[in-house]
DNA sequence: AGCGGCTCCCTT
DNA sequence: AGGGAGCCGCTC
């Protein structure tokens, strides 16, 4: 390695430095940090993707601007950037905003990287359309016949742009042995053209369906956070069927107005049929999707529109806040409340308060909604972080449903049934009148449980501390965490008695059994996540329930989410109680916002809705609030709770999940996590204790249960404790900053 | 996350 | 000695 060449020259100097320095690049690993690269040349600016060589393989990476941490590795360890990616950089706020996801999950900063450059093939060249262009001073040759056709075709392309062969004959009529014999003759030279516009511009100005006061109110609030283009958060607070989406849908026309991209996060994009019908109501054309079941070339164009601003309203999953947006001007967060913002897997993060980051960071407003606001939310807007927009009345003549308690002890089931009286009468009634009934019970297939008569042994997953869960449609028994399924057997295990099982408890398939045994005439389907595979089946249970050619419908949570049905006027919970077992500190909060989105399906339309909720506990604060209707004293109750329990959103908290195929060492670097656990004043860390799954996907899991004040550095603390510890043979030890179950 | 390189243990 | 399988640790 020669040594640094000293001069005199000051520019020469800085031009040795330049062409032969030293580059950050961050690579899509889950590497601790960026790694040091040499540059010929000039150094590529931060952003810049690169191809450099990682051991013996290549990767693509980004130029990163973060300062080395610790000691640089000596330059003779510097391998030289191989070539630089023919592509648009990656923006400084992205750049950021991966630094900024890394730092609050406590994840390697590569790991978020990967998220933010899921789609490897948008950055390779980008395959041109072949297609012809007059050639510039061109003089028929000698012998050149100079045909009327030929003629057509020159003055065309004199004219007007590129044109493919195929536009060329589409326009002039002549064959392609005319453009061929143009090009023989150097008339037309072949050249490439850019691939068509897969996105339409939604029409901000086109016409929607009209608000009401209140609604223009709302949308005249967001609309001015969008004018201001700086950021800011709101939450739009409005009852179920009060038309948050055509409110929010008047700030996604601003936001176009002002040049800007919108992004729409839903909890469930493949459930959400409806909601893209509204758009095109609203905008005249289909807004980009962004969801896994993306074909690999959609997704390429997805991501490269989004790259280059063609894509003017994404709506997505969680994934899509690390797409590459290139001018965002607001993100929305529909059902913002909703669990399923939360990635559990790798990085942990929950995409509503990422979405509030992203905000932050690219000066935007962020538009937060829901009829049930979490307890997070509800807090930021009394503490002034957030600000809301309310929407207290359903639109047109709709009023909200009457929910009335069903109470199991007074008036149970009949025997091996599960509808009791007031809810069979009610669901007599509903099919009498020729209404829709929905009857949800928030678990899937026949019994959750199956047990042996003889011994009392019960069917249990191998890989998961959970019990099979019987789903008679298709003959199998399935574990829900892992996916593990087998036939019932023929005979017990334990004792060897033979067919001797006995399904403990409903899911949905034994429900809809019993309506089928008690309603013969009924048109009856289940909506489950496993029964509707694929947004076209969705689509189509949909369109069945619009258009009445379906009374009965049982279903799961799916059910809850945004879906307009004018005819349904009965919704019927089976086990309003389900959610409120095992004792998380949330489950209360999370009952009442399911219950709620539940009966919120319930009289949208001109025929007033009735709701019956199946419980044992009706004195239960989240029955009786349910009840009332007494929503904010619900919230005020649940909130002191967790303000005298120092939980969210009073005190912070983080998960330490330590896991592992070997019980033996997972509980060794629990317990050496344990004796090294920081004693910082103000922290608290419960632990080790069996995760809430002590076994899943055959891994042992234990749990500490990190707890701080608000305002206290609790992913520092956590990193810091972490890293005294080397985890045994085969052990994880994941992070979950703000965990959705206290447990 | 991969991949090389290491060890360990089995085979011949 | 040869060689394959699993595991550890490095990657600038």
């Amino acid at each position: 390695m020669a040594p640094p060449r000293t001069s005199s020259d000051p520019d020469e100097a800085a031009a040795q430095t330049r062409e032969n320095s030293r580059v950050r690049v961050l690579l899509p690993l889950a590497l601790p940090g960026a790694l040091d690269y040499r540059s010929t040349g000039a150094a590529p600016a931060p952003g810049t993707f690169v191809r450099v060589p990682l051991g013996a393989r290549e990767r693509i990476g980004v130029v990163w601007d973060d300062v080395p941490d610790g000691a640089p590795p000596p330059p003779e360890k510097l391998k030289t950037i191989i070539d630089v990616i023919d592509a648009p950089p990656m923006a400084a706020v992205t750049r950021r905003f991966v630094d900024w996801v890394a730092n609050y999950t406590v994840s390697a900063p590569g790991a978020v990287l990967k998220m933010a450059m899921s789609v490897p093939a948008a950055l390779e060249p980008q395959a041109a359309i072949p297609a012809f262009a007059a050639a510039a001073g061109w003089q028929p040759p000698e012998g050149f016949r100079m045909t009327p056709r030929r003629e057509q075709v020159l003055h065309l392309l004199a004219e007007g742009p590129p044109r493919t062969a195929a536009d060329i004959r589409a326009e002039t009529g002549v064959s392609a042995q005319v453009i061929a014999g143009l090009a023989d003759a150097g008339a037309l030279v072949r050249t490439g053209l850019a691939p068509p516009a897969r996105f339409a511009v939604p029409d901000a100005d086109r016409p929607g369906p009209t608000l009401t006061a209140d609604q223009k109110a709302a949308a005249a609030d967001l609309c001015a956070a969008i004018a201001a283009e700086s950021y800011a958060t709101i939450v739009l607070d409005g009852v179920t069927g009060s038309g948050k989406t055509e409110v929010y849908f008047e700030a996604i026309a601003e936001a176009l107005r002002h040049g800007r991209q919108a992004l729409v996060l839903l909890p469930e994009i493949a459930l959400s049929a409806q909601w893209l019908e509204r758009f095109e109501a609203r905008f005249g054309v289909a807004p980009a999707a962004w969801h896994s079941e993306l074909s690999t070339a959609v997704r390429r164009d997805t991501w490269r529109a989004v790259a280059d601003g063609s894509a003017r309203v994404v709506v997505g999953a969680r994934s899509a806040l690390f797409l590459p947006f290139h001018k965002l001007g607001l993100i929305v967060v529909d059902e913002e409340h909703d669990g399923s913002y939360k990635q559990d897997e790798g990085v942990a993060y929950n995409a509503r308060d990422m979405a509030v980051l992203r905000g932050h960071l690219g000066a935007i407003p962020v538009v937060l909604a829901s009829a049930t606001p979490s307890l997070e939310t509800v807090a930021n807007v009394e503490w002034g972080r957030y600000r809301r927009v309310h929407l207290p009345d359903r639109i047109g003549a709709a009023e909200l449903p009457e929910i009335t308690l069903v109470d199991l002890r007074a008036t149970p089931p009949a025997r091996g049934r599960w509808l009791a009286p007031p809810l069979d009468a009610a669901l007599a009634e509903t099919l009498a009148a020729g209404e829709q009934a929905l009857l949800f019970l928030n678990r899937r297939g026949y019994a959750p449980l199956t047990l042996c008569r003889g011994c009392g042994h019960r069917l249990e997953c191998p890989n998961c501390s959970a019990w099979l869960v019987e789903h008679r449609a298709s003959h199998r028994l399935v574990c829900h965490h892992c996916g593990y399924g087998l036939g019932l057997p023929p005979n017990c295990a334990n004792c060897g008695a033979e067919g001797a099982w006995a399904a403990c408890g409903p899911g949905v398939e034994r429900v809809a059994e019993e309506v089928a045994r008690y309603y013969p005439d009924a048109r009856l389907r289940i909506m489950a996540s496993d029964t509707l595979t694929g947004p076209a089946a969705i689509r189509e249970l949909v369109a069945a329930v619009t258009e009445h050619r379906v009374d009965v419908l049982v279903g799961t949570q799916v059910i809850a989410k945004g879906h307009h049905f004018p005819l349904l006027t009965l919704v019927g919970v089976i086990d309003a109680d389900l959610g409120l077992t095992g004792g998380d500190l949330r489950a209360a909060e999370r009952t009442h916002q399911l219950l709620t989105q539940v009966a919120g399906r319930a009289g949208r339309a001109e025929r007033p809705g009735k709701v019956l909720l199946q419980t044992f506990m009706p004195e239960h604060p989240v029955m009786a609030a349910l009840a009332r209707g007494a929503r904010e004293e619900f919230l005020g109750t649940e909130m002191r709770e967790r303000e005298r329990a120092h939980m969210p959103p009073y005190g912070r908290l983080a998960a330490v999940i330590v896991s592992g195929p070997d019980m033996r060492e997972v509980d060794a670097t629990a317990r050496a996590l344990g004796r090294v656990r920081p004693t910082d004043e103000g922290l608290t860390i419960l632990g080790p204790a069996p995760a809430a799954l002590s076994l899943l996907r055959g891994r042992h899991r234990r749990r500490f249960l990190v707890k701080a004040p608000r305002g206290f550095n609790l992913q520092g603390a956590v990193r810091g404790w972490l890293a005294e510890v080397r985890p045994g043979k085969g052990v994880r030890v994941q992070v979950d900053v703000d965990p959705m179950s206290f447990l």
